[in-house]
DNA sequence: GTGCTTATTATGTATAGACATATTATCCGA
DNA sequence: TCGGATAATATGTCTATACATAATAAGCAC
């Protein structure tokens, strides 16, 4: 990028975000227009539009076709967090990764599951419970349905051997999810195969995949006591 | 945006990613570079630029200069959380929001939490608990440590009438942030506050925001049993 | 072959100009 | 005054062109 020669789209941003900071542009407020601003410091529109563009995608500003742009009045901050495949999490902090599968049972889902994933009750689906080890020690206890609707392939799958997660990240291409996190006491299952105490807190993080309206996998992952998801903003 | 007429830049994102998800570009390989794509789609090499950036930010693509644009791997997906306001979330879905300070203590930090605020041991900070209520019921328990050097305005806070929370997005201008997430049991003071037993699986939140260095505040939420944070990817 | 310099190449960015589109403001008639 | 047509306007996007930059490949001296 022109750093010394031009005003660039960067310059711009850390400018817009310089204003908006010292309350140059007040929370709320209209702020100039693309063509004056281009005009102002010497660029194309073009740039300050990129600009503005990146910071309204931060949550700074809102934009409006005729409306101008404003400061955003309470800047709601957001983190992105990297949906984590064990494996690979585990094998990037240099760790071993180890897994073992505890289950495997095709079957009628339950109501509940079934619902959640837009499917009709009763449909048959396979379930999976298995736990990733770090170390060799426990870190993820994994209760999954999968539909055989979607994927018809993981029923000749040897789970014994590869994970659901890492298969799936490779070999299906889902468009999109839903994720909900939070903390459960670990019952007898999650007791068991995290080798930690009934009752512990225990962070847990569920996930629904789609590819075009067919939930694949609805999973929910159990994650060792003292576990923290990390990230920055 | 031209739909009809020409070939937009969200048009040929779409195209790219269809062919991504259909293996016409398997993961790890090269595709085709920017303006061989333009003359085959029939538009500018920006048009493309945009799209294939765009699915460069989403982890889909991996692009390197002079070295082109590949298929990521292992798509690794990110979800974005939207830092809640505790207030503005209650309200938000149509709850009464409530709120009570439970202590305020000025003082000097323990030794933990000047370290991971980059402070000296024993650097004089406000500490600060509170109850958020979401229609009269515990909702959130904050913990917060405020350093007076960086933001001085707190010291004369009325805290039981504002919550730290609100103040701070509205009137101090943070850099960015640390975020961890996980579960905790409930001690005597969590269990007190959110009203539920002692040992309770509570998810917790933490964070330190920072403005250029110096730390602002760090706290931790911890959300009533039975919370869920939700997001789509 | 090793290490250096020099091309080559794909992406990154800036620009002016043009048109599209969403929204707001204005005007006018009933 | 109300409602609907119309003008005005700020952002959204596309184009063609140009140059910058990073990283590799090629060439060359030793």
């Amino acid at each position: 990028m022109p750093s010394e020669t031009s005003f660039g789209w960067q310059d711009a941003r850390d400018e817009a975000l310089r204003r908006i900071r010292a309350r140059d542009w007040p929370p709320g407020e209209l702020i100039p227009n693309e063509a004056d601003l281009a005009a102002e410091w010497g660029c194309a529109r073009a740039t300050v539009n990129r600009a503005l563009r990146d910071l309204a995608e931060a949550g700074l500003l809102e934009r409006r076709r005729k409306g101008g742009t404003r400061v955003v009045l309470t800047p709601l901050r957001k983190a992105t967090l990297e949906i984590p495949v064990i494996r690979q999490e585990v094998v990037a902090r240099g760790a071993t990764h180890g897994y073992a599968l505890i289950d495997r049972a095709p079957g009628p889902g339950p109501a509940e599951v079934c619902r959640r994933m837009g499917l009709a009750a009763g449909t048959g689906l396979l379930r999976v419970r298995a736990l990733h080890l770090s170390d060799g020690a426990p870190h993820v206890y994994e209760d999954r349905w999968l539909n055989p609707a979607a994927v018809p392939a993981v029923l000749d799958l040897d789970l014994a051997r590869v994970d659901a997660n890492s298969w799936l990240v490779q070999n299906v291409a889902f468009t999109r999810g839903d994720l909900a996190l939070g903390a459960v006491a670990a019952d007898a299952a999650i007791a068991d195969a995290l080798r930690c105490a009934p009752g512990s807190a225990v962070f847990a993080m569920e996930r629904i995949t789609w590819t075009a309206d067919q939930a694949i996998t609805l999973v929910t992952q159990h994650y060792a006591p003292g576990y923290r998801m990390k990230t920055s903003f």
